[in-house]
DNA sequence: AAACTATTCAATTAATTACTTGAATAGTGA
DNA sequence: TCACTATTCAAGTAATTAATTGAATAGTTT
C-alpha cells in the first residue's frame, strides 16, 4: 500500500519532471498550434538540434507528445487535449501564485486589464450574431493547419497594409497562440490606435480547439 | 520578446519543478485534506522532518502551499482550489498517457472498472432524493475537519463492527481522501461481499470541495 | 551505390537537486 | 532562567539533469 503509493507519486512525478523545463514548456506551447519537425523547435527553442531531440524524447517518454517519421523528417505534436488542458491549468496556477508571472505578463504585454480578453462563449456569441469580425494574427501555416470558424488571417507584418479593408463599423476580435503570445496584445493595440474597436480573445487557439469549439480547416 | 517567452516559461517551469517529485506530490495530496504539522507530513512521506521541511519550502516558493505558526507546531496547508485541479488534471494525464500508472491502478486497486465510481452531480441527486447512505471512510480527525454533507464517518478498522448499523436497503457510497486513496475501494469491496449495494465516488474529499460542491464541518 | 539530410545516440562536462548531518532559532512549560 | 520541542538553516555528498560534441542511423536524391 505504501509501496503503491510511492511508487504511484513517483509516476506522476515523471510528468512533473517533464514540465519542470522551461525549453520544453515552450516547445509544448508550440507543438499545441501543431505539428513540428524537429528542426521547427530548435529554432524557435534556440537550442541544438541534438538538445532539442533530447527533450522531445523526453516528454515523449512520458506520453505528452508522439511522433512520426515522414520522409526524413520527424514531426512531433501534442498526444491530446489533456495535455493542453494540464498545460492551461499550470498557467493559470503559475498566473495565481507566483507574483513573478503576474508581473512579467503585466510589463511586458502592456496593462493587461486594458485589453479586457474576451471570452470564448461571449465570441461564440458575438460571432452567430454577425457582430464581430475575428482576425487570426498568426502566420499564414497555422492559420491552414487549423482556425476558429470564419476568422480572417492576418499576420502582424501584414495587418498594417489590411487595415483599411476592414469594417470599421464591426468590433474586431484578435487572437493568436496562447494566453501568452504577444501577437494579438500587438494587433489591438495597433487597431486601437486607429480608430478599431478591437479586442483579444482570451487564450489562444490551442485553448480554442482544447475547450471542443468549433474548428474550420483551410481548402 | 523572445526574452519574455523564456522569462514566462521559466516561471511556469518552476510550477513543474516543484511537482516533479514524488515525495512533494504525496505531501501536496496529503495536504489537499487538510492542513498538517511538518512532522505529519514528514511521518507520511517516511523522510526526515528537515527533508520533509526543505520539500514543503520548496512549494511554499512557487506559491502551492502557504504556512502559519501556532505555537510550537507550522502548519501547511494548499494555498487554493486551483492547485487541487492542477493536481487532479495532472493524475487525469498520468492516467491516460502513464501505460505503467494504469497499470498500477488496476492491479493494485483490483480491477476498478468493477466498481464504478459515482459522479458527483449523481451523488448530489441521489443524496437529496434519500436514496443514498454516504459514508466518509477517512480517520475521524480528517472527517472532522470537512466531510461530504450528511456522510457517515467511519474508518476502515471500524466497518466491520458497525455494519450492521448500515441499513441494507440502502445503496451505500462510501469515499476517502482521493482517487487514489484505497480505502473506499476497500470499503466497496467489503460492504458488497457482505450483499449490500455499494459503490465508490469519483475522486475523494479534496476533489469535492475542489469542484465547491458543499461541506459540512462537525461541531 | 554515393552523397546528402534530418534525426538520434553516446560520451562528457557543468549545473542542479535530494538527502544527511549537526547547529541555530523560536516558542513553551517548569 | 533553563530545559524542551518543532522547525529551519547551513554545509557537504551523492545522484540526476542539461547541454555539448561527434559519431551513427534512416531515408532521400543523384
Amino acid at each position: 500500500m505504501s509501496e503503491f503509493k510511492h511508487n504511484i507519486f513517483e509516476q506522476f512525478a515523471r510528468i512533473g519532471k517533464a514540465l519542470s523545463n522551461g525549453n520544453r514548456l515552450q516547445m509544448l506551447e508550440f507543438l499545441a498550434q501543431r505539428e513540428r519537425s524537429v528542426e521547427e523547435l530548435a529554432n524557435v527553442s534556440g537550442l541544438s538540434v541534438a538538445n532539442t531531440s533530447q527533450h522531445l524524447q523526453q516528454l515523449r517518454q512520458v506520453g505528452l507528445v508522439s511522433s512520426v517519421k515522414r520522409g526524413l523528417k520527424v514531426f512531433y505534436r501534442v498526444s491530446s487535449d489533456d495535455v493542453i488542458e494540464l498545460m492551461r491549468v499550470m498557467r493559470c496556477v503559475a498566473e495565481n501564485h507566483l507574483a513573478e508571472v503576474g508581473h512579467l505578463v503585466n510589463t511586458f504585454l502592456t496593462v493587461k486589464d486594458e485589453l479586457e480578453p474576451l471570452r470564448r462563449e461571449e465570441l461564440m456569441q458575438r460571432v452567430e450574431q454577425g457582430l464581430v469580425t475575428v482576425i487570426d494574427v498568426r502566420p499564414a501555416e497555422e492559420y491552414a493547419a487549423g482556425h476558429l470558424p470564419g476568422a480572417v488571417n492576418i499576420p502582424p507584418q501584414e495587418l498594417e497594409q489590411r487595415l483599411q479593408l476592414l469594417d470599421a463599423g464591426h468590433e474586431i476580435v484578435a487572437y493568436c497562440r496562447g494566453a501568452h503570445c504577444v501577437y494579438s496584445y500587438n494587433a489591438v493595440q495597433q487597431l486601437r490606435e486607429r480608430g478599431f474597436t478591437a479586442s483579444r480573445l482570451e487564450d489562444g487557439f490551442p485553448e480554442w480547439k482544447g475547450a471542443g469549439y468549433p474548428v474550420e480547416l483551410s481548402a
